[in-house]
DNA sequence: CGTGTAAGGAATTCTGACACG
DNA sequence: CGTGTAAGGAATTCTGACACG
């Protein structure tokens, strides 16, 4: 689930090809980025870059359109999940750090 | 180690940002192409679109051409590398259509 | 042989704006 | 609100060629 992030998180292809992928205008696709749904990278003043994770993202997003959702709402679920997710990581953490305190030394015993 | 390739493999990226990656120059990575070493995807006499699976084979290729190896061989190199692989492959087709021929029906049985 | 470069054209991408509903 | 489009400019890519070694 962590594993081979390396290239479906890249930042490397450009507009007219992630136009062809999703079906969607360029006109879209900047649209969702003037809303605040997608992030492309963009090295000094160059063209758009978006990743094969930002694809999938835009296939979601223009399902729910499609659905008649408003790219607002869309945004507002999106910050929701990802509150979620960085709520469970820190308590992933907390849970950690309190087993790291009592046995985190002892660990070693058993190594 | 056959799963995922579905990004490894889709030709989406354009020259530029393979020399970007790969550290070579456009010049480079066309000749590479005559030489037949790599094979971008072209759709009606549009740009090159490179996948990260060509990537890697460009960054072996510099590396052997550092080392002073000709394209040629190169090329040699990787056809053979290819057959040994395609005669696997059969072989290990023919093994299976033996063993289904043998126990294939059966199989039913067990299951 | 492998690579750089200048040249001219074609295709791509970008922005800001007007339009419709 | 979400999307189309024409407009003009900038950046990208392409090919064939000459150059060097």
């Amino acid at each position: 689930m962590t594993i081979d992030n390396s290239y479906k998180d890249k930042k490397v292809i450009t507009i007219g090809v992630v136009s062809e992928l999703t079906g969607l205008s360029e006109r879209q696709i900047r649209y969702y980025e003037e809303r605040k749904l997608i992030f492309p990278e963009r090295k000094e003043g160059k063209s758009r870059k978006y990743s094969f994770n930002d694809i999938e993202t835009l296939i979601d997003i223009a399902n729910k359109i499609e659905e008649g959702t408003q790219t607002y709402e869309i945004r507002q679920d999106m910050i929701k999940k990802q509150k979620l997710k960085d709520e469970k990581e820190i308590k992933k953490q907390m849970i950690q750090g309190q087993l790291n305190a009592h046995f985190g030394i002892q660990k070693k015993h058993y190594r």
